[in-house]
DNA sequence: TCATTATGTTTACAGTGTAAACATAAGAAT
DNA sequence: ATTCTTATGTTTACACTGTAAACATAATGA
């Protein structure tokens, strides 16, 4: 009971071993890090398994196909995004509208110093279902980053109207925006000869009704 | 020189025969089908070298990668987008308004229906280039639809503002949440309990300083 | 008629995801 | 301690993929 950890993670062992220690943590990691080096076409899971100095199939014992691994990294990156999102936000505590504004440059900073993130989640099918009813726009998710956006988009756009699911239309609108500029930017179609934030800036900022 | 033809495309000739006749044209025929049957995973060249039924290393001959048949797919989508986006335009002619919101309807629509031509031009970094610098948001080739949206939104933007390049920043704001809308929908991140164009309407209207 | 060129086919190879059979090590039960 | 079970590796195999090289055939032009 008391001396655990004896025979994990080959840094901790003398020689190789058989077994890894903690391979699944282990080939998400890689596997981030080679989404980093060698983009989305450049994946694949023989390569982290190779990174992980593990047999090509090894990676089956943890994950039942090379999308189970993509949802494992899907979940890590969302939950770095959520961080990125959410650090030192009190000091926005009494200016909603600059803290909404910093929360969309956030999001479009992090898609583009981490650009196969967004690939990944967005262009290859693995992102998350959400719906938008009569007066609402839903994901399950409580802890999903869309989830914190909306959160504080509903607070923030309330109180340009009166009926109760106005803000909706606003958000969509907002979200919208921002997906798009951040496709643009993050795929390189767009290039900007100045600051891309600037453009950014002034967008987001009409689009929270803020004057400037 | 005047009987031309006598030996093009196996459907005009008997039997099979060693050359195919129009290999090229029809590579990206079949390509689009493919795309549009299997989507951008299921798609490889072999496949479509089958579906014209060649052997496998025949493409070569036309096209020398894969990338290269993409390149020639992603022309033909562009020039069918340009014909949707066009047609009866001359309608909208003394409402510059409608027809700007008309255009937007357009290409949301055309990507909806055909979910990987928006996939394989924006998500797999095929897109063409295009430069935002101080004042103007430009792309070389005149004949790309981006050039024709981009003709239309600066007219129209202009009226709203004194400065010379006051539409760039209208039109870059209107275009990124478009094709924000576009993806999400596309990737079926967002889905409507009642119809998707209503919501794209009213925010195209909003973007376009229309009043509703 | 014959050489050249365009355009096919066959064969080959390295890389991919995945499944099956096998091997080893860790932990529990005896 | 020894043995059984289970978790987690490895090897081997297969059907795909893109691409290159060698070869074959048919159209073209001298």
């Amino acid at each position: 009971m008391e001396r655990k950890e004896i025979h994990h993670t080959k840094n901790e062992m003398s020689g190789t071993m058989y077994h890894h220690g903690d391979l699944k943590q282990e080939m998400i990691r890689k596997g981030i890090q080679l989404l980093y080096k060698e983009g989305y076409e450049g994946f694949s899971l023989r390569k982290v398994a190779a990174a992980c100095n593990v047999s090509h199939a090894a990676p089956y014992r943890h994950f039942r196909s090379k999308d189970e691994l993509f949802q494992a990294i899907n979940l890590e990156i969302s939950i770095r995004l959520k961080e990125a999102l959410l650090k030192d936000l009190e000091h926005y505590r009494d200016d909603p509208g600059t803290r909404m504004l910093e929360m969309c440059k956030r999001y479009l900073s992090f898609m583009v110093e981490n650009p196969d993130y967004f690939r990944y989640i967005f262009m290859t099918g693995h992102a998350r279902q959400i719906v938008v009813t009569g007066d609402d726009i839903l994901l399950e998710d409580e802890n999903h980053p869309f989830s914190i956006g909306r959160k504080h988009a509903r607070e923030y756009f309330s109180r340009f109207h009166e009926n109760e699911s106005g803000w909706v239309q606003d958000f969509l609108a907002l979200w919208s925006q921002i997906q798009g500029l951040t496709l643009l930017i993050v795929n390189g179609t767009l290039g900007f000869s100045g600051n891309y934030m600037d453009y950014a800036e002034r967008m987001i900022c009409e689009q929270l009704k803020l004057l400037l």
